[in-house]
DNA sequence: ATGAAAGCGCTAACAT
DNA sequence: ATGTTAGCGCTTTCAT
């Protein structure tokens, strides 16, 4: 199949042509390049009958374009990450581009060996979920003219296109949402990290929280695995019994909440509330249902691809292209309107006020 | 970044030596071609004072491979496949390789163009998990010499490497349990398909349900979508009110299927029983915890990269090697020991016999 | 309207 | 032990 492969050289002189003609005929600039239609429709005849393949490696070695996009993130397996990455593939299958993927773990270091194995593959564009410290790195990318769209965080203060979701007011809205419903003693679980977007999420919910008048509780988990990060979780619930609510700011927090919830015994719903940042499929189907900030998934590679395609195609890496988009809280039944609980005073006092 | 790259040839000039001994040095075959060691260290003093690197696209223009393996499967956010790819990225990162990946929706035609695509892109390798009706394209990559390692199904009767898990003996085993526990009315939920892991689960049910002179109860789906599955399913569950166990083929017939079972108000556990065959990390977190075969991921991929690597460095497509591995499974709480239901005699009986 | 030919950067067979 | 050089298949400038 790969082998006996033709070249553009065979084509030319089995037709008495040139390799000139042939190949402005099969880039489609023979009109262009005002070759004749007798000869166009020769060489159309032929490529077609031989089913002559361009070796895409010498292309690209000329060009220097690979038709390649590198998708950089921290794990593939994360659901968010994988379901971005169907739609990039949909989207960049469909303008003849292909993905090459590789996980950082969020370390730096790993980031950058991707970054510059990436580079010298000489992928076309970028797409990053920027890990922690990689920002000099990426912006020696930036600056050499070569498109890098991030998405899920950026970097405060520097000029680059992304892609993200307003996380700030998501989580604001998480928080409100619980105040709404009688909840006040509201807790908030990260992870202790730089990126912008856990910043912004703990930011807005600090800020609803605020306006309330209520005082925020704040776990930010150092963040070494997952037993551990399930340990300090119920380490931290059981220290706060006052807590009657939490938002977890990702997804896998929101899986380690659970089990710590699980393993204290912890009803959800009834003893203790909770909102997750980032939807799963699943979540709808726990009883009690988890409410949920879903990001929009095709969106954001919708986004991703446009921008992409418009430096890709128009060659100008000016004028940063900057977009954010909404979510949706999905209320579901893990937040439902607070439930007076046994040990504090039931109706009675309700009824006496 | 890209722009000003050095090549090989002013390295060798700014050393007065040619572009061979330069190639043997970088390429580490220095000793073996007799370079003296004062010649290698200046050679690798200038490259990496210079911080040269070797245009990857050259490289693979003249020797013909790429460091690149496609890895081809239905659908890359589906939690199963990018679990792989997570693992195959790690080991084959490790060994210079990277991943281009795309999803063909099961579907022949998107499969094809995929496989010719990555074909023309001169992947070194493929890892696939092959859509119905792409036998023949398969065929013909692996008998051109390229290694190409299935996974997940094979083609019955055909002659290839490949890397699968125990499907017959799992399902099985997930009936037996049940079986064990109680449970008589077992259905089996799945795909109408030729897959060849949905034709081996559906076997190893049917077998271990006839062995225990039990009637099989299977529901064929024809996937359409999302809601017709989950309509089906539970027109199934309606219309077969003695069922009171269900394996479900899949981990997203095991979503539909918790959808349906919401739908007819079914509580698991009680109401029926149910296995997921495919393990996902939330089924421990449900209440009750879901039962499921838990497919070795990581194994998987290592045997796959091992395949992989003996291939690409000993350069034979002969002997195909076939690894099955075993599954493990998770019992947890929704296929308990049955409890007797209300309309059955209760306690009294079994005391009394 | 078409063709000749240079050259992208690298590897490796073949000198010496 | 080291250098010379011929391509790999393609694009594209420059002739004609």
């Amino acid at each position: 199949m790969r082998e006996k492969r033709l070249s553009i050289t065979d084509i030319a002189r089995q037709l008495g042509t040139s390799t000139t003609t042939v190949s402005f005929v099969i880039n489609g600039k023979a009109r262009e390049k005002n070759i004749s239609q007798v000869l166009i429709d020769r060489v159309e005849h032929l490529v077609s009958e031989l089913n002559y393949q361009p070796n895409a490696l010498a292309k690209s070695f000329r060009t220097g374009k690979t038709m390649t996009i590198g998708f950089i993130v921290d794990e593939i397996s994360q659901p968010f990450f994988s379901g971005i990455a169907k739609y990039i593939d949909e989207k960049a299958s469909a303008h003849g581009y292909n993905i090459l993927f590789s996980s950082t773990k969020n370390s730096k270091k790993r980031g950058g060996e991707v970054l510059q194995v990436f580079n010298e593959r000489h992928v076309d564009a970028f797409i990053i979920a920027l890990p922690n410290g990689l920002e000099n790195e990426v912006r020696k990318v930036i600056s050499s003219e070569i498109p890098v769209v991030l998405f899920d965080r950026y970097i405060p203060g520097f000029e680059s296109d992304y892609v993200l979701i307003d996380n700030e007011n998501s989580a604001a809205d998480a928080a409100r949402h619980l105040i709404d419903n009688g909840y006040s003693e509201i807790a908030f679980v990260t992870i202790e990290t730089d990126q912008s977007q856990m910043l912004d999420r703990t930011r807005g919910y600090e800020k609803a929280i605020h306006t309330a008048g209520l005082k925020p509780i704040v776990k930010k988990i150092n963040y070494q695995g997952k037993s551990e990060s399930i340990a300090e979780i119920a380490e931290f619930l059981k220290q706060h019994s006052q807590i009657d609510a939490v938002v977890f700011s990702c997804n896998y927090l929101t899986m380690d909440g659970l089990d710590a919830m699980r393993q204290l015994n912890l009803k959800i719903g009834e003893d203790i509330a909770m909102v997750s940042f980032d939807d799963l499929e699943v979540l709808k189907y726990f009883v009690p249902s988890i409410t949920a900030i879903a990001q929009p998934l095709e969106e954001i590679a919708n986004q991703i691809m446009e921008i992409l395609m418009y430096r890709l195609t128009n060659n100008t890496n000016k004028n940063k292209i900057k977009t954010v988009l909404a979510t949706q809280l999905e209320i579901r039944d893990s937040s439902q309107f607070k439930k007076s609980s046994d040990e504090v005073q039931p109706e009675a006092l309700t009824v006496g006020k």
